[in-house]
RNA sequence: GCCAAAGUAGCUCAGCUGGUAGAGCAGCUGAUUUGUAAUCAGCUGGUCGUAGGUUCGAUUCCUAUCUUUGGCUCCA
C-alpha cells in the first residue's frame, strides 16, 4: 500500500498508509485528541475525521476553539444541518436550498409550508437541542451521479444545487449526503460537506433572526425564508459575541447621533437628513477637510442645479437606465428631476466655451446634494439615505491620462482613509453591469483601462462582476460600520459614454475635435455616509476639529458666571467652538454632562481662576490638566486640531 | 420592492387574557451657591404611528396604511 506524508503543526512528519482516517492518526497521537477532533485539515482542504486521507501535505486536526476559524466553520456547517433538520420536524413540508457557515455564524435558506415567525425560533432552538442531545453521528454517503439524483428528485431547490454540483469543474461524477444518524431512518441533506463527528459536538449556539432571502439572490426567483445563526465552541466563545454585538449596538451612529443631538430623520421625508447645528458643523468640517485636499491637487469646485429638465435625462440615458431611481417633479406642465447624480450637470460646465486639450485633466469638483429613491426597506440611519452629499468630481481627460489619474485619485484616498485610521480597506472592481450603455468596444477599452490603473497604484481588488455603473466599470472602495458590515464609501468609474452623449469635446494637438473621457470619482463618497463611518469607528470622541462642541466652561457657582462668559468670549473670539454651563448644578453633575456629550476639553472656573486668571483644564479621557491662562488653552487646541486620531 | 419584528411623554421603557395610561431621565418652578461623572422638593407633559372596523367600551382584537429595525435585493 501506498504510503503518505504528513507534515504536523509543530514541523515533524507522519508517514501513513493511504487511506489512514483522521481519526487513527489523532487516536496514534493521544486519545484526548482523537475524543476532541472535529474534523482535520489536509492542504487547506477540511475533510471529516473519517474520510480515508490519500494524498501528503500539511496536516492538522481540528479542536473546538473559538480562536480557529476552520473549527468553527465546521462546527456551524453542522450546527446549519441540525437546524434544517429541526425544521424539516417540526413543519413537515419543508423543503431546503442552502445553508452554509459564514463569518460570524450560519444561516440556513429553506422554503416551508406555512411562514416562519420569529417566536418560532425558540420552538426550533428546543428542538436543536435535543438533536444534539441524541449525539447521533455525521454520516456521509457517496452516490453515483443517477443515485444521488434519483434523492432529490421531490425537492427543486436540492436537486438545482446537486445539478449545479455535478457541473463544477472539479466534479468527480459524485453526490455527497450527510445522514444525521442511521441511514434511511435519519434526516439527511445532500451536502458536499465536511461535517463534526456527531451532533453532541456542538456546545453552544444561538437562533438570532428570520429574514426573508431570495433563491439565488434573484428578486424574480422565488422568496425563501432564511434562519441566522450563530454557534461557537463553547459558551464562553457564543457569550463574548453576544456581548460584542450588545456592544456594538452602543456605537450605532442612529444611537450616538441621537443622543449628540446632530440629526434626525422623520417620517415626512423617510430617508433624508435633518442635520441639527451640531451636526452641520461636522458636516461643513468634513466638508472643508476635503476641500483643502482637492484644492492642493488642482481640483475646481462649481454649484450646479438640483433640478433639471427630463431632456437632458434623456440624452445622458438615465430616463432610461436610472428612472427608477430618480425623484420626479412638476414645474407647471414641464417634467423635470431632482438630480441622482452631478455628472450630467458638470459636463454642461464643461460645455461652456471651447476647451482645448491644455484644459485637461481638468477636475471639477461638487458637493453636490443628490437624491435617489431607493427601495423602501433598504434605509439605514446616515448609511443608506435618499438624499446625500457627494464629495463628487469628474475628472475630464485623455485616453493616456486615465491611469495617472485614477492612481492620483486611489492616492488620494488611501491618505484620506489612513488620516482616520482605515489603513486595511476593501477594494471592489466592478464590471459592466446588464443594464448600461455604451457599446462593448467601449466597455472593453473602459474596462481595460481601468485595471491598467489599478496595476499602475499597485492596487489589490476583489472582482464584483456586473455591478458597474451604467455608464462604466467601477473601483469602490469599502468601509466596515461598527458590525462589520460593508458599505462602499469611495469609487472612482471610468466613462466612454456620457462625455459623448452629452456632446463634450476638445480640440486636440491636432486642431481636430475629440470626446474627453470622463473619470467620475468620490472619495468619501457621500459625506452623510462617511459621518455615520466615523460616528461609529469614533463612538462619538471625535477629533477636535471635527467635534461640533471643542470646549465648555464651567462655573462652578454663579458668582463666577461672569467671568466664565469672559472666558467664552475670549475664545469664541479665537475660534474655539464653545459654550458655556450656567445652569444651577453642582461641579459633578455638570461634567458628567459633559462627559455624556463627549465634549473634549471643560475649562473650569472658580474663585481661583478668577483671582489668578486662568481655567482648569480637564479633557476627555485624560482629566485634569492643571490650569492655564486663556491664551496657553488656545494654544493648546491649536496643536490638538491638527491631530487627526 | 420582498420576509420577519416593532411604533406608548423630548429620551429610555412598563402597561397580564379589552374597562379612556405609568416610571426613570430630561424640562419647568423653588430651595441650595456648589471644586472634577447625577443636591433636594414640587409641578408640567401622552386623542398610545395614522385611518377604518368589531364591541356598550379598543393602547390592548381585526383590516389597511405610513415609518423604523434585522436581513434579501439594490446602491454613495
Amino acid at each position: 500500500m501506498n504510503q503518505i506524508e504528513l507534515t504536523l503543526p509543530d514541523g515533524s512528519v507522519r508517514s501513513v498508509a493511504s487511506g489512514t482516517t483522521g481519526l487513527e492518526i489523532a487516536k496514534s497521537i493521544a486519545e484526548g485528541l482523537a475524543r476532541k477532533a472535529l474534523a482535520i485539515k489536509l492542504n487547506d482542504k477540511i475533510l471529516d475525521l473519517n474520510r480515508p486521507l490519500k494524498e501528503s501535505g500539511t496536516f492538522k486536526i481540528i479542536t473546538p476553539s473559538n480562536e480557529d476559524a476552520d473549527a468553527l466553520f465546521v462546527l456551524r456547517h453542522s450546527c446549519a444541518h441540525v437546524l434544517a433538520e429541526a425544521v424539516c420536524d417540526l413543519y413537515p413540508g419543508t423543503q431546503l436550498a442552502y445553508g452554509p457557515a459564514i463569518d460570524k455564524g450560519f444561516y440556513y435558506d429553506l422554503m416551508t409550508p406555512t411562514p416562519l415567525v420569529f417566536d418560532d425560533l425558540a420552538k426550533i432552538e428546543k428542538r436543536m437541542k435535543e438533536i444534539i442531545k441524541e449525539d447521533r453521528p455525521f454520516i456521509r454517503l457517496e452516490l453515483n451521479k443517477e443515485e444521488g439524483l434519483a434523492r432529490v428528485q421531490k425537492d427543486k431547490y436540492k436537486l438545482d444545487n446537486a445539478e449545479r454540483a455535478l457541473q463544477r469543474e472539479d466534479s468527480d461524477g459524485t453526490l455527497s449526503f450527510y445522514v444525521t444518524g442511521k441511514q434511511n431512518e435519519n434526516w439527511e441533506d445532500l451536502c458536499a460537506g465536511p461535517h463534526i463527528p456527531n451532533t453532541g459536538k456542538i456546545k453552544a449556539f444561538k437562533l438570532l433572526s428570520l429574514a426573508g432571502a431570495y433563491w439565488h439572490g434573484d428578486q424574480a426567483s422565488d422568496q425563501l425564508t432564511r434562519i441566522y445563526g450563530t454557534c461557537f465552541a463553547d459558551k464562553e466563545g457564543l457569550e463574548t459575541y453576544l456581548k460584542f454585538i450588545e456592544e456594538a449596538e452602543k456605537r450605532d451612529h442612529r444611537k450616538i447621533g441621537k443622543e449628540l443631538d446632530l440629526y434626525h430623520i422623520e417620517d415626512h421625508s423617510p430617508g433624508m437628513v435633518f442635520w441639527h447645528p451640531k451636526g452641520t458643523i461636522m458636516v461643513n468640517a468634513l466638508k472643508q477637510f476635503i476641500r483643502e485636499k482637492l484644492n492642493r491637487l488642482g481640483y475646481d469646485e462649481v454649484i450646479t442645479p438640483e433640478i433639471v429638465d427630463k431632456s437632458l435625462w434623456i440624452k445622458s440615458g438615465h430616463a432610461d437606465k436610472y428612472n427608477e431611481n430618480m425623484f420626479k417633479t412638476m414645474a407647471n406642465d414641464r417634467e423635470m428631476a431632482i438630480k441622482p447624480m452631478n455628472c450630467p450637470c458638470h459636463i454642461e460646465i464643461f460645455n461652456q466655451g471651447l476647451k482645448s486639450w491644455r484644459d485637461l485633466p481638468l477636475r471639477m469638483a461638487e458637493f453636490g446634494k443628490c437624491h435617489r429613491y431607493e427601495p423602501a426597506g433598504t434605509m439605514h440611519g446616515l448609511m443608506r439615505v435618499r438624499g446625500f452629499v457627494q464629495d463628487d468630481a469628474h475628472i475630464f481627460c485623455t485616453e493616456e491620462q486615465i491611469a495617472s489619474e485614477v492612481s492620483n485619485f486611489c492616492k488620494l484616498v488611501k491618505d484620506i482613509y489612513a488620516e482616520f485610521g482605515f489603513n486595511d480597506i476593501l477594494v471592489k472592481f466592478s464590471t459592466r453591469p446588464e443594464k448600461r450603455v455604451g457599446s462593448d468596444d467601449l466597455w472593453d477599452k473602459a474596462e481595460q483601462a481601468l485595471e491598467d490603473a489599478t496595476k499602475l497604484a499597485n492596487l489589490d481588488y476583489q472582482l464584483n462582476p456586473g455591478e458597474g455603473a451604467f455608464y462604466g466599470p467601477k473601483l469602490e472602495f469599502v468601509l466596515k460600520d461598527c458590525l462589520g458590515r460593508d458599505w462602499q464609501c469611495g469609487t472612482i468609474q471610468v466613462d466612454f459614454n456620457l462625455p459623448q452623449r452629452l456632446g463634450a469635446e476638445y480640440v486636440g494637438k491636432d486642431n481636430q475635435k475629440h470626446i474627453p473621457v470622463m473619470l467620475h470619482r468620490a472619495a468619501v463618497g457621500s459625506i452623510e455616509r462617511f459621518l455615520g463611518i466615523l460616528i461609529e469607528e469614533f463612538m462619538g470622541d471625535f477629533p477636535l476639529w471635527l467635534t461640533p462642541v471643542q470646549a465648555r466652561v464651567l462655573p462652578i457657582s454663579e458668582k463666577f458666571v461672569d467671568y466664565a462668559k469672559q472666558v467664552e468670549r475670549d475664545l469664541i473670539n479665537a475660534g474655539v467652538r464653545v459654550e458655556i454651563d450656567e445652569s444651577n448644578e453642582k461641579l459633578g453633575y455638570k461634567i458628567r454632562q459633559c462627559e455624556l456629550q463627549k465634549i473634549p476639553f471643560l475649562l473650569v472656573v472658580g474663585e481661583k481662576e478668577v483671582s489668578e486668571k486662568k481655567v482648569s483644564v480637564r479633557q476627555r479621557k485624560e482629566g485634569d490638566k492643571g490650569s492655564m491662562s486663556v491664551s496657553e488653552f488656545i494654544e493648546m487646541t491649536k496643536k490638538a486640531r491638527d491631530v487627526i486620531r
